[in-house]
DNA sequence: ATTTTTATTGATTGACGAGTCAATAAAAAA
DNA sequence: TTTTTTATTGACTCGTCAATCAATAAAAAT
């Protein structure tokens, strides 16, 4: 009983149950099976749209990329200041989408993923990349050395990511963390 | 050919080869034979003293966690002023031991298989508060809010750590970044 | 009407790897 | 000297899992 067109809907329900999946388990060691059965399909449908699981995880991987620059994108649209455009990137980082706990999950599995497949570093130097270069494009305007600000600012929003991935006890807003922490490098203009 | 008293030299040549072995692999996918075989014996003999390969990881986890003890007890101890023993803080998470790469990856491992695997969380969070109540120790004579500084100062480190672990081109010392922006929020005195 | 294309799965293969075990050997204790 | 304890390994078992494949079925194209 196949209807047609079904490949972007089970490529969408493959890459959703994979995020799950690996949000529940805490790793990558998730099996194929697992993904493909909370998808609602057999592993072997699973293969043949994808053809083997790092695809898959690679689609998570966009998927959740994607859906943060969602986030940024549409915060920067109607930000007008350059400390309104600070505050966008930094509230992007922790929006409630990106900041759900499974995606957490996720995204620390794919940032420790990065160190053995060149697919994935490569997404994730993308990722780096544009949240610096809006860091920096943000910042100019507020300071001398944009650049050092920038990277200091991006260390943050990855360790508090961690931190939250481990369900540490958060004793603040994060967004108001970095923020305070940064508020005194900006010209007072 | 069995000389006596091998259980703690076989124990510590697996424990580095484990890390040796992380690192290369860039993940925990790593093989008790691989770690075996790097350290010079069977996985067979590793299954004896270690019992299974959880307890290989955690020993080896142990064993960086107190590597980066010695660090910070070391500066600690040589410390005068509150700066000084911020700075110690600072410095002993990205000395030359703590941040060889080999250490970082398995760092950052341990800090994913933490998710799912209680001992390892148990070891994290003796790493974790020992940190935050040694940065607020040291923060308390410098600021109202130590704990606030505190959880943003560990968060840069954590995030510095991920960055190293990546291999991403570090624009500055990472202790310079976090003293820095650190600086503004001491009290002058 | 038959052929092709798309969707789908159960069953199977093949590899890999954790953990066990029996066997061997040498030191130490009896 | 016999026995026990410690060290050590090669061979084996058992499970798991990614990936394949043959088979089934329905829609679309011819």
């Amino acid at each position: 009983m196949p209807k047609l067109g079904m490949e972007p809907i089970r490529r969408k329900a493959l890459v959703t149950a994979a995020i799950a999946e690996i949000g529940a388990a805490g790793s990558l060691d998730v099996t194929v099976s697992a993904i493909s059965k909370r998808a609602g399909m057999s592993s072997a449908l699973a293969h043949h749209y994808f053809g083997n699981k790092d695809q898959i995880f690679l689609a998570a991987m966009r998927h959740i990329l994607a859906g943060f620059a969602v986030e940024v994108h549409s915060r920067l649209s109607v930000a007008t200041t350059a400390r309104d455009r600070l505050s966008a990137l930094v509230e992007a980082s922790f929006a409630r989408s990106c900041f759900d706990p499974e995606v957490i999950s996720a995204w620390l599995n794919f940032y420790v993923k990065a160190h053995s497949s060149a697919d994935a570093m490569r997404l994730l130097r993308v990722y780096q990349r544009r949240l610096r270069s809006n860091l920096i494009c943000a910042l100019r305007p507020l300071s001398q050395h944009p650049e050092a600000l920038a990277d200091g600012i991006a260390a943050m929003i990855d360790g508090l990511y961690i931190r939250a991935a481990l369900g540490a006890p958060i004793s603040q807003d994060p967004v108001a963390t970095i923020l305070a922490f940064t508020a005194p490098h900006l010209k007072d203009t």
